[in-house]
RNA sequence: UGGGGAAUAGUGUAACGGCAGCACGAGUGGCUCUGAACCACUUAGUCAAGGUUCGAAUCCUUGUUCCCCAGCCA
């Protein structure tokens, strides 16, 4: 495994948290943290960076990571979600060997630790309704006691193991820490512990009928699992004091929780409510639908996993929001796939090519770069003929100056094969260009020239004999905006979805080399871009993904209008 | 309004009382059988005002702005 900060001297803070307790032996040199989700949805990016960061300082202090899920809300967790995070923390190169824990198989811990605190008198059972509890708790000027909250001892054991057994219907009762109903964090105004719903847990069934809350559980199944550091996002800051409350009560084993920021995105949403949203309604075509921000969904794009940890690490970690860039995640990406990608001719929109001194019926086949970047990557076979496909944006029949392709009376090189000059351009009633006519050089053949003269580009093409028909699929960012929250009074994030976030070109040709390329394999369109076999294609009927386009100098050009 | 956090180029992130640096983006040029990649250069910043100090992004004071919290969600 790849260590990313290794020799990175400049520590983020949690590192440096980190780095500190293992000097000074705070916790015997050991470094144990978690990845704990909830089953209740899909992974996306910014989960990976805190998968990253718990699974990096494990394997950089040459500690343990375990993945745990926290799932004690039956109502919203399945198992579906369930084997997608494990496929997903795994996708990213992640190993927790045998740390795989459920916050569910410490039920029955968590319960006889209720019972302890209800002995002590910390911990109550509260006959208040949702509402009524909502109105005891109060505003900044401060709540007030529950009338239940000074029941026996006895007394609550006896409601709260009755609780347990089922004898009450949902909602009627509560168990809560007796903390301080005028604190001014409203956290510690006599949390709940438990509530009771009967229903069925996708891994315990009908085993309880009572839940216990995130703030109760949380703390326990670290201290169980004897984490060390508990690092978590910036909004449960407000929760540590009674994280701390919890594990001092029972005087248990107690890790440090620290907060961090999450990630945001250009582009981009990121809350699980608004991505279930976009599948819901239909606005995408799934969880791994190619647009989405869910790990699923970018590696069904072509993402890799070493540019998303890339990725990752350049972002760093710290106590404040911030929006990245969606640019510097492209970066990550072009960087990671250049080194990467086999090299591939494909024709997206194409033009046909005759060749008019060109054999009938000749066939030839010329050799080509896989990887320019990759020796070991080697060479493949191409074939040409007289007729081929180029792009039709590589033509313009009246150039401007800056427009370095093909054009009537003009040379230029065909990737790996000859120099060709166009001499006629035929259109239909119309007006629009159907097919070009030009003339090749014969001592060209390889692409370079043996008197030395250049030609201003070097186009792609395909053999029209030999190719492929595939159907691409172009996409964009989701939304139009930088931040699709910021919308007028009344609308939601929706308001501005892209509606060219998706193109399907059809008709697409590319090389034979394809045929059987496997699902997911990544590849590199030559001046085109990063394309991803999708998980769909058939061996006779080949779908790309465009992951990325390359870096496109012509575009801001063209774009910029000079 | 109570409590908890945070502010460094357009964006992200370093500098831990001692030269404000790096990356992305943008721009210019070089190179090129990918207008890619690569290379060089340019661009632009310490929230504000005071104070301490030989010296402040860093310490102190005051202010400003932003984020989080009143689910029987996590």
């Amino acid at each position: 495994m790849a260590l990313e900060n290794k020799g990175q001297q400049k520590l983020d803070f949690v590192r440096q948290i980190v780095a500190d307790d293992c000097k000074s032996g705070k916790w015997d040199g050991r470094v144990v943290t978690r990845f704990p989700p909830e089953p209740n949805g899909y992974l996306h990016i910014g989960h990976a960076k805190s998968i990253c960061l718990n699974f990096g300082i494990a394997a950089e202090f040459g500690g343990k990571c375990h993945l745990r899920f926290d799932d004690t809300n039956p109502e919203k967790e399945e198992q579906e979600y369930v084997d997608s995070i494990i496929e997903d923390v795994k996708w990213l190169g992640w190993d927790w060997s045998e740390n795989l824990f459920f916050g569910s198989d410490y039920f029955q811990q968590m319960y006889d630790w209720a019972v302890e605190l209800v002995k002590k008198g910390k911990a109550y059972v509260c006959d208040l309704t949702a509402e009524q509890t909502r109105e005891y708790r109060g505003g900044v000027e401060g709540g007030k006691d529950s009338p239940y909250r000074n029941r026996s001892v006895e007394e609550n054991l006896d409601l709260l193991e009755r609780m347990r057994k089922g004898e009450f219907p949902d909602g009627t009762k509560t168990l809560r820490a007796k903390i301080d109903m005028a604190h001014p964090n409203f956290n510690l105004r006599d949390p709940l512990m438990y509530r009771i719903v009967h229903a069925s847990h996708h891994r315990t069934g009908d085993k309880w009928c009572i839940y216990p809350m995130y703030d109760w559980a949380h703390g326990l199944e670290d201290s169980i699992e004897k984490i060390t550091h508990s690092i978590c996002t910036l909004e449960f800051e407000n929760h540590r004091p009674l994280y701390d409350w919890f594990l001092n009560e029972l005087g248990i084993y107690h890790p440090q929780q620290i907060e961090f920021a999450r990630l945001n995105l250009t582009y981009t949403v990121m809350s699980k409510r608004k991505l279930l949203k976009l599948v819901q309604d239909k606005l995408v075509a799934g969880w791994d639908d190619p647009r989405m921000p869910t790990i699923c969904g970018m590696r069904r794009r072509g993402y890799s996993p070493q540019a998303i940890r890339n990725f990752c690490t350049k972002i760093s970690v710290n106590k404040f929001n911030s929006t990245i860039d969606f640019a510097l995640l492209e970066h990550c990406l072009r960087e990671d796939l250049n080194k990467t990608s086999p090299r591939v001719m494909a024709v997206l929109n194409p033009l046909k090519v005759v060749i008019e001194n060109y054999p009938e019926g000749k066939v030839e086949t010329l050799d080509a770069i896989n990887n320019p970047e990759d020796a070991a990557a080697g060479t493949r076979q191409v074939p040409f003929s007289r007729e081929i496909y180029i792009e039709r944006d590589d033509f313009m029949e009246d150039a401007p100056k800056k427009f370095f392709r093909l054009a009537p009376g003009r040379e230029v090189r065909l990737r790996y094969a000859y120099f060709i000059t166009c001499t006629n351009v035929i259109k239909d009633s119309a007006g629009n260009i159907t097919e070009l006519r030009c003339t090749y050089d014969p001592a060209t053949r390889g692409g370079d020239s043996p008197d030395g003269r250049k030609v201003k580009s070097t186009l792609h093409w395909i053999c029209a004999k030999n190719a492929i028909d595939a159907e691409a699929r172009l996409y964009e960012h989701l939304f139009t905006k930088e931040n699709p929250d910021d919308v007028e009074e009344g609308k939601d994030f929706t308001a501005y979805l892209n509606p060219n976030s998706l193109t399907k070109l059809t008709g697409c040709k590319v090389e034979p080399y394809l045929k059987d390329a496997k699902a997911l394999s990544r590849w590199q369109f030559e001046r085109l871009g990063y394309f991803c076999v999708d998980t769909d294609s058939k061996s006779d009927k080949l779908i790309f993904n465009r992951t990325a386009t390359l870096r496109d100098e012509w575009a801001k050009i063209k774009g910029s209008g000079k």
